[in-house]
This record gives structure tokens, sequence and C-alpha cells, in this order.
DNA sequence: CAGCCCCGAGAAACCGGTTTCTGAGGATGC
DNA sequence: GCATCCTCAGAAACCGGTTTCTCGGGGCTG
């Protein structure tokens, strides 16, 4: 069933059948018309692959992310499918399963495919993604910053949600704290790292990873040093957490409190409700469809977008254990 | 940078470029090792949409899902990118919203650029479905038959989870039963509530949806119909469900049992840890991609493969209130 | 040494569209 | 009435690869 058929159906060539289905108005109605009928009694369908090369553009772009079961990324994915889909685009989505080499091999192989390019939360090393990502490709980058204009940039200020998370613990007397860390080829995992270390040198750092099974096993080791809140690097390291600290009769917020990052939905369901700081996936992926349009269309080297987190307080955090009044009061000033 | 420009430079043919690297061997070594040498230097990479037209395989898959917020289906998607990525195939993604039209127009639009078609637990009616998939385009549905030979088939058997579900609460002395129910379009749904009606013609059916706010907003109802047990349709809905329960200080399990279904990861981090049928989501997509791959070789009509739920028996059921130990005895033989 | 076969590489056709180029025919102008 | 312009549709080139066809040359056989 090719364009060809429907021109010889239709007494016609297959210029005018391709002038026709792409509406332009310089072919008689009546030889339109006819086209129009025998293409729709076919059920002609113009094929994407064809048009693609004929056009130089395949109207598809790619997203690569590090792991689809995480729900951050779904979401991510899900609001720049629907967003490009409004532009008539496709999106193949690629997961490397946090494996650097394999998200390189990823990044190549769709690359040969597709008009543009996200990279979401890269986990390989800045040296080897400028090897890889082919120059004169749109390319945005999240979590991540690549020299532009090599890539543009979609970013969430997680240095910020630290912060925030900070004030926060620190204002409910918390002096003791301990980081269960992501995985090191992350980008984000770093920013947080980064800010804690500037405002709390004497932190205690988990190196743990990104999944709730790592939560789990890291919870204990944060509890032995004595620290009265961990800050998990997500809120599925958190919730591995919350379940070890249950088994092991540490109450929470009692004696222990617990914060996430990203804000999954879940979150707001496990018991106690996690605290955690809210990061804008939608917009992170409707953002990046925006910037990845904008340098399809012009060739330019694309905006750097930045994106603002918000700290979302649940029923996860409390008031330090042996915290005095005073600590708290002073605390709450320092935050104000 | 095209197979010309490569050809030009090693002085050779386009015909033999393309030998060489398809990896034929009918080209003398000399010429291979130049062309394979000015094709790294020069970072030439084949168009895969070129390769697409001329070989008249695209090597992509289109899958089309309900809802990629939903935990349930990015843990398919990933398994079946993953294993459709290890025969060097990729994967367009399509979120049909939960919205059946938009559901016709998305499986229309991907089936012009892929080589086959996966559709996840679709929501669009059989007749519709039927229209629009293309003849020819090898395709599965997952979770909801579409007759042989138009589609293969991959299903999770909802009435035999059902019926385990069932046979649990009955054994410990349930007798009264709410179901929230699913979204209409969704065959799984029907599935379960015809198992259910065909086990236990009087329970409560409470029309819900598919999401956490959903669920939180039927569980009153199900607590005011007296019911001592609410089967939920997805773990989404049952965490909506426990929420509202513990809002309205219904214990559960003491005065309620709540059951869900699919096992999303964080069924076993909500407190109380939820009871849940679990789906193997993962062998859903890598056994969907076999079944299609399959269809893609030899053109065959496609297998239907039946897979098996279990249930995961946690913390959010229990015992029936004013259950007396006989009817939990009965009940216990008439399970066994 | 003639005839045959086989090997290997370039020429050309092809995949299914789009777009430029070309030319026939009608309308217009003088 | 003839030259000119314009409109519209078909012919052909093109997108970037793959694959068939073709043909020259070397090695083998008789």
């Amino acid at each position: 069933m090719t364009i060809a058929d429907v021109a010889r159906k239709a007494g016609v060539s297959r210029a005018t059948v391709s002038r026709v289905l792409n509406g332009q108005d310089t072919v008689d109605p009546v030889l339109a018309g006819r086209v129009r009928q025998v293409s729709r009694r076919l059920g002609y369908h113009p094929s994407a692959i064809a048009q693609g090369l004929a056009r130089g553009a395949s109207h598809t772009v790619g997203v690569v992310v590090p792991d689809l079961a995480n729900p951050f990324f779904p979401e991510v994915v899900k609001a720049l499918t629907v967003a490009a889909g409004k532009d008539g685009f496709s999106v193949v989505v690629a997961d490397s399963d946090e494996d650097p080499e394999a998200e390189l091999r990823l990044i190549q192989d769709v690359s040969r495919r597709v008009d543009g390019l996200v990279l979401c939360s890269p986990r390989a090393g800045i040296a080897d993604l400028r090897r890889v990502v082919r120059k004169g490709l749109p390319t945005v980058c999240t979590n991540r910053m690549v020299d532009p204009p090599l890539t543009a940039s979609v970013m969430i200020d997680s240095g910020r949600g630290m912060q925030a998370v900070i004030r926060h613990l620190t204002e409910l007397g918390h002096r003791r704290i301990a980081y269960l860390a992501g995985p090191s080829s992350s980008s984000s995992n770093a920013d947080r790292l980064g800010a804690l270390e500037r405002s709390l040198p004497g932190a205690v750092v988990i190196p743990t990873g990104s999944k709730s099974q790592e939560g789990y096993a890291s919870a204990a080791a944060a509890a032995e040093a004595g620290a009265t809140a961990v800050i998990c690097f997500n809120d599925l390291v958190a919730f591995g957490a919350l379940a070890r600290l249950r088994a092991l009769g540490v109450a929470v917020p009692g004696e222990m409190s617990v914060v996430g990052f990203d804000d999954i939905p879940a979150a707001d369901f496990v018991h106690p409700a996690l605290t955690t700081v809210r990061l804008p996936k939608a917009e992170l992926g409707r953002r990046s469809w925006e910037v990845l349009r904008d340098q399809l269309g012009d060739h330019g080297a694309g905006a750097s977008v930045r994106l603002e987190p918000t700290l979302v307080v649940r029923e996860s955090t409390g008031k330090a254990i042996g915290a005095t009044e005073d600590a708290v009061a002073v605390g709450e000033r320092a935050g104000g």
C-alpha cells in the first residue's frame, strides 16, 4: 500500500497525491476529491519513514533515562511525550539501567534515528558525553551541566533543595545529620552533597544508591552513627530507610527524622507521610521539550532553564530527640 | 555526513562502504580497512531512517500505555525496552492518559513509523481497536482479548488473582466485602469484577478509578456500607483508601482489611504494608516483546500467552471484625 | 592457449515519499 | 490573431542508504 498504488487507482501522478494529502491548494478540486476518496477507501497511510527521509526530519525525539522503574522518570517522560505529541512528535525511550557504559551506547544508537535528544540525569562522565553527543544534533540535558552550546540544559536546583532541608532540620534542633548518598555518577547527588558539605561540614555521609533496597541497607548505619535525622538521596531510598527503622524499633519522627527528595506520589501515603523536597517533574519534562523544540526550529544554541524545588513538610520530621527548647528556638530564629 | 562522503574520501563506491559497514566478507581487506578508518575519522554513523527505508524495516516498535504515571506501566515498558534493545530494536512510547479517543489517534500515528506494536491494557473498545489496528502490522495486546489473528495477546489472569483474594479474605472470616472498581474501560477491571460477582454475588461494588485520589474519595463509602474488607482495583487506589481510613480513624487491619492489585514497589513500604496481588510486570513486558519478535520474523499469527498472578500477604489484611473462631475455621476449610 | 568460472567492486535500481523542474493548455492583453 | 503569462499536473531528481546486476580480470582446467 504505497503512494504509487493510490496514484494509479486515482489516475494521477504520485506528486499529485502527495500534494493533495499535504493540503496544498494548487490542485484541481475534482482531482483532489478523487485522491482523497481513493486513499480513504484503500486505507492508505503514508510511511513516516519515507517521509522522514524525504523531508530530512523524522519528527521523532529520543529520551534516555537511568531507570524507568524510579517513579521520578516516568513522570518526566510522560510530560515530555504529551508535550511533544501536541507538536506532532513521537518519543523513543531508552533505559540505561543506571549503567554509564550502556547509556553511552544508547545515546549513540538513538541519535541515528531522531531529530533531537533529551538526556535525563545522565550518569556518564562529562568527557564521555562530550565525545558521544553528536555535534549538530539538538540536545538538552537535564540535571547535569554539559557546556553549552554542546547541549542546552534544564536543571532543578538540587543545592537549594538541600539547603531548605538543612534549614528545616536545624530549626527542629537537629545537630547530627546523616546523608544517604545517591549514585556517585549522579550529578544531582553531587550538587546535594556539595550543598550539604558547605552548610553542614560535620554531616555523616553514607554511600547508598537510588533504590529502596539500598536505603534499607544503609539506614542502620545512620542510626548507629548517632544521627537524629537522615536525609535520603530520593524518596525510594527514604522508603527503605523508613522500613528499616521500623524494623529496628526506631520511632519516626520521635527518635529519628527522615527526609527524601523527589516527592513521588507514594510519598504522601507511606506512614509516617514523608517530608521531602518536591522536584517539578512534569515541568521538567515540559520545559525540556520546549527548549528542544526551539533548537529544532532555528538551530540556535538553546536556552538554559533552572527550576526551583520546594520543601514539603509532612510527618516524618520532628523535633530532635534531646533538643532543648533553647536550641530549637535558636534554630527557628536562624531559619527565619 | 553521508555514505557518499565516506565513499569519496575512501576512493570507493557507496556499495562498498555499505558492504564493509555491514560486515560482509566479500571485500578486499585493504579496501575494508581504508573504509573503516575513513568512516571512523569522519565520525560517520549511518542514518537509521535511510536504512529503515532501504531495508523495509525500521527496527522500531511502538508501545501505547494508558498512564505512565501509574508505576505498573513503567515496569512493563522498562522490561520491554531492555528486551527489545538486546535485539537491536528501539521503542517509541505513547501515553494516552486513560483517554480511549486519544489512544486510537496514538495507535494510528505510531503505526506509521514502526515495525510492530504493543498495546498495553488498551482502553478503547474492541470494535474501535479492530478498526484502527493496521491489518498486517504485527501487534500484541496485553490484558485485553482482541480476536486473534488480528493481534497476539499476553494476558495476566486477573480473575484468578481475584479468586485468590476472595479465598484469603473468606478464610479470615470476611463476609461483607467491597470492591473499589477501576476504569470501566479497563478489561482487567472487567475480569476482576466478573470473578468477584461469580464467587461473591453479594459484594458491594463502588465505581472508583485508577488513582490514589479516587481511592481516597471512595474509601469512606466502603466503610459506610459496612464492609470489613475492601479490595482495590490497584495499589494506587489502595494507598488512597489506606490514607482515608487512617483519617477516619478506622484501624487497618483491625477494623478493615485492605487489598490491592499490582504489587508496585511502594506497596511493601506503606503502613501497614499492603496485601496485594502481584502481577508479573517485568515478565509481561519481556514476553510481549518475545511474542512480537516472533511475529516480526515469520509473520505468523503470534501466540497467546497467559501469565499467573500471585497473592502476596502482608499486613493490611487480618481477621474480620466480629468473626467467630468457627467462621474462620470454616473459611479455612473451604479455602484449603 | 582458449574457454570457463569465480571473485570482487562499481553501476544502477530500488525503498516510498517530497519537491523542483518542465511543459501543455487556457486565459489575457494588445 | 498572436505573443505572453499563469495555472496545474506530470516527469524526474532527490533524500541516504541497500541490493541486484553487470562486467573486468585472475586463476583454473583441458
